[in-house]
Parts: structure tokens; sequence; C-alpha cells
RNA sequence: GUCCCCUUCGUCUAGCGGUUAGGACACCGGGUUUUCAUCUCGGCAACAGGGGUUCGAUCCCCCUAGGGGACGCCA
């Protein structure tokens, strides 16, 4: 098995792209086959080196890698073209050199008779010499119908009047996408082609050139796409994010890919995927065949998962070399217990990191907190004085001290612990007091009681 | 407008003719020797509508509605 993922590098890869390239990977893993990867270039103006990159990159991040070198579409010019020309030859395409105003007119009466706007077939059958300046037309079967089966979406056929005679070779000589992504897909062996659904179209007109070709068909799976948590189209404006932008907001890899593969495929009632649960169970005819909305709470809760579940060490490497922990918390003989206490309840790394200030600077505590503090600021004093006779040493006999000073002076917790909350860290959420006693210090935190009760 | 595809809790989904329609996220409530969060236990919540077929339809067929996609000398 061959599968492959074919991107134009006319931007960078979002959620849709970054989601297509993992189930054709996966398709491939867990079939023993081979993932390749293709830049459909041939768009001179839009294709830019840098997406090209992005790309790469971003794949990379995910964790894929192409079998072989990557494919570029443009460097296989010539051989589309000779293939146009040879369908030229063979009566299979013709030359047209309608204007592209008959073209934009017919269009506008189609319309109008409210049929579907395509081309009329006008030059079909002029038998024009191919020369400079005319378009190539692929000859699109008049009648019948063209199906096939979707590994997906099941049976998928179209009456063959809905396909126009499209263009395959440009006026300036190029070729076309649809043409040369049939081509491409056939010279590189794809026997597994799977992309969006909004390619439907697109498959029933490049399985047209195929057949034309006598050649094999590669087996189809269109993926429903995904759509924004409005339900639109995935765009910029819809927020469709640069899927590096992930990266740097501290989601993890393992998180995104979870969550990317699960956004339509299932096994079971299984959540949690590793990649080598992901090799061993994947099988394309579990993927659900209706569109999926991104969510942003699901991808928080997977990513949350990851960051308690990953390595406490590797976890710490790679926070620090990513979003560059201070120098003073790099100083903190406690900042691993810090983190993996502060990694329970976080949903990404930057949100993580921010939230770690509190442990190496005394907090600023807003006026509208400052009004929420209610606490008997002598019992507070008497509470400072008994906790500097505290071992700090072990966590525990911080909990212990914190029971017997309620039980002795006849309080519940809340009364105490949650002024003390935002005494100590300037936030109403935080972890349990004990622990930030522990992890804060004694030092630093009999100094932010001071700071309050002079204040 | 034409053609194509899709339609189960708010969201992601399981189901493949007979189920108390299951799970996860989110949300709400209880518990964690009294804490916002974590953890844990529990709860709320869905078959788009209408016709068939069938002893029986979430499941098969048709229609309607809604959503998405395609309709380029873009990919």
């Amino acid at each position: 098995m061959k599968t492959r993922f074919a991107p134009s590098p006319t931007g960078h890869l979002h959620i849709g792209g970054a989601r297509t390239a993992i189930f054709a990977w996966l398709q491939a893993k867990a079939n023993n086959g081979k993932f390749l990867l293709r830049f459909e270039d041939t768009d001179k103006e839009r294709s830019k080196k840098e997406y090209v990159d992005s790309i790469i990159n971003s794949l990379k991040w995910l964790g894929i890698e192409p079998d072989e070198k990557p494919l570029f579409q443009s460097d296989r010019i010539n051989r589309h073209k000779e293939i146009a020309l040879d369908l030229h030859k063979k009566g299979l395409a013709y030359s047209c050199n309608v204007s592209s105003e008959r073209l934009e007119e017919v269009r506008k009466i189609q319309q109008q008779n409210k049929q579907q706007p395509r081309y009329d077939g006008f030059s079909r059958d002029l038998n024009l010499p191919h020369e400079e300046g005319n378009v190539l037309r692929f000859k699109m079967p008049l009648d019948g119908i063209t199906s096939f089966e979707d590994k997906i979406l099941k049976k998928i056929s179209i009456n063959n009047k809905e396909l126009d005679d499209f263009i395959i070779l440009r006026s300036d000589g190029s070729p076309t996408y649809n043409f040369c992504a049939a081509i491409d897909d056939l010279d590189m062996q794809i026997t597994n082609v799977i992309r969006g659904d909004d390619h439907l179209t697109n498959t029933l007109k490049q399985i047209n050139i195929l057949k034309a070709m006598n050649s094999e068909l590669p087996e189809y799976a269109h993926l429903p796409m995904v759509l924004s948590s409005s339900g639109k189209r995935l765009s910029k404006r819809e927020g469709a994010l640069d899927i590096l932008e992930y990266k740097k907001m501290g989601y993890l890899k393992e998180a995104m890919v979870n969550y990317l593969i699960k956004l339509g495929w299932s096994f079971k009632e299984q959540e949690i995927f590793s990649e080598s649960d992901l090799i061993e169970h994947f099988d394309i005819k579990n993927v659900n065949s209706s569109a999926a909305k991104f969510s942003q709470e699901l991808l928080d809760f997977y990513n949350n998962h990851y960051l308690k579940e990953s390595n406490l060490e590797e976890l710490f490497v790679y926070i620090n070399g990513n979003f560059s922990l201070s120098e003073k918390f790099m100083r903190n003989d406690k900042k691993f217990e810090i983190v993996d206490l502060m990694r329970e309840g976080s949903k990404n790394i930057s949100n993580l990191v921010d939230e770690l200030t509190f442990f190496y600077e005394d907090p600023d505590i807003s006026d509208e907190l400052m009004k929420n503090i209610q606490i008997d600021k002598s019992l507070l004093d008497s509470f400072k004085e008994e906790l500097k006779e505290v071992d700090f040493k072990d966590k525990l006999l911080i909990g212990v001290f914190i029971d017997s000073f309620l039980t002795k002076n006849n309080m519940k917790f809340p009364l105490l612990g949650k002024p003390l909350r935002l005494i100590l860290t300037g936030k109403s959420n935080a972890p349990s007091i004990s622990d930030l006693l522990y992890l804060i210090g004694k030092e630093s935190c009999i100094n932010r009681i001071d700071n309050y009760l002079n204040s």
C-alpha cells in the first residue's frame, strides 16, 4: 500500500490539512505501507518555498515523515505535457480556442436557465490543430455515469453529463491540477488516495482521465471536512490557525495527533491512543461520514491529559527549551515539583508557564481581589507566627499544622484558606494551601503575609 | 441556481432490524477529616421532520428541511 499527502504550498498547514495528512500517513503505517509527500505547486503565482518549509516542519512536529523524498509537481511538467499531447493525438483530448469572454457569456446564460455552469463543448468536434495560444480539453464521456466505491462515503456516482470537458493544458502550455494529480498518483503508484471530501468532484474527473489512459484506479477515501466551532468552513477568519501556532501555545504533538485522529475516527470506546495504538488499530473504514466541528475544549482535554502523562524530566526540558523559563525559576530547587503540581490543571504550556510566576515573585494583588480578602488580621498574625516554627521539610507536617491551627481556633478551613490563597498567589484559582506553602517556601510565605498585614 | 455529499446528547462519537440508545468532552451535584482547581462518585442530555418496507425501525427505501462541498486557463 502506498498513500500520499498532496498539499499545495500556498499557505501554512492548518487543522484540516494536518488531519488529512495524519489519516493518510496512518493508513500507510497501519498496513505496512509507504507514505509519500507531494507538493502541488503548479500555481506559480501562489506557491512559496516558505510554505513548503512550513508544511514540512509542521508534519515533522506531528511525527510524520514521508518515506521518500518529497516530490514537486512542478518538476514533472514535461511528463504531464507529453501525456496531454499524447491524449490529443489519440483523440481523447481536443484543442480549443474559445475566448474567456465567450466562456463567461455561456456560463451566465446557463445560470439564467437554472443549469449548471459548464463548458458547452463548442470545440469538441472541430478537430482544431493544437497550436500556441489554444487550450487542450479532455473529452469527457457524453453519457453514462461515473461511479466509485469510496472507503468512507460508500458509493459515489454522478451522471457524466454533469462533468464538462475541463482544461488539461492551459494556453501557455502548462498543465492543470486535476490532470497532474491523476498522472502523479499513477506514476507514484499510489494505491490509496485519501483527501478531503471537497475533492469529490475532482475525483470523478480524475477517474475519467485514468480510464482514458486504461489505467487501474487507486482506492479513494474522502474525509469529511473539519468545520469551525460555529459550523462554517475553516478559514483564517473562522479560526484556522497554522498548526505550528498550536505548538507555540504549548500543545503537545501527542495531544494534537490524538485529537485530530479522534475527529472522525473511532475504535470501540477508547479515547486515548499512543502512536503504536493507532498503528495497531487504525482502519479507514471506521471513519465517520459526517463533518465535524473543531472543539477547543476537547483539544484542551487531550493536551491536559498528555501534559499529566508525560515524563516529568522530559517535559521540563521541552518546556524550558521552547518557552524559556525565567532565571529565577530555574534557580528554584523545587522547580520540578512545582511543574509537576501545576501541570495537573493546565490546558497548555504557555498557560502553565504564566501560572508559575507566583512561585518566585511576590504577587501583585489587584484592588478587586484585595476586597475579597476577609480575615481577622490578628488571627492571621498568629497563624504567621506559629508558621515560623513549622518544619517545611515535609509537606505533610504543614498539613498537620493547618489542621491543628483550625481546631485550636475553632474555625472552618475556607475562612483561612481562601484569604491565604489570595495573599500568597494573587489568584483565587491555585493548588491546595499546603502545597502552596510548601512550594513557595517558608520565607516567602511569611514575607507575603507580612506585606498584607502591613498594607 | 445546478450537481454531489452529510444529518444520534451543546460538542466528538458508538450503534450496523428487537438496546433501559453506550462512551468521552463540557456542564451540574455529592464526596475527598472541612478548600477554587485537581482527584473521585453520581446526574443532566440525542436518533431533524414526514411517508413507506417490516411482526418490529436510530439502523433499509423515498420525500422535505437543514448543513457542507463542487461548479476557474486555483489547487
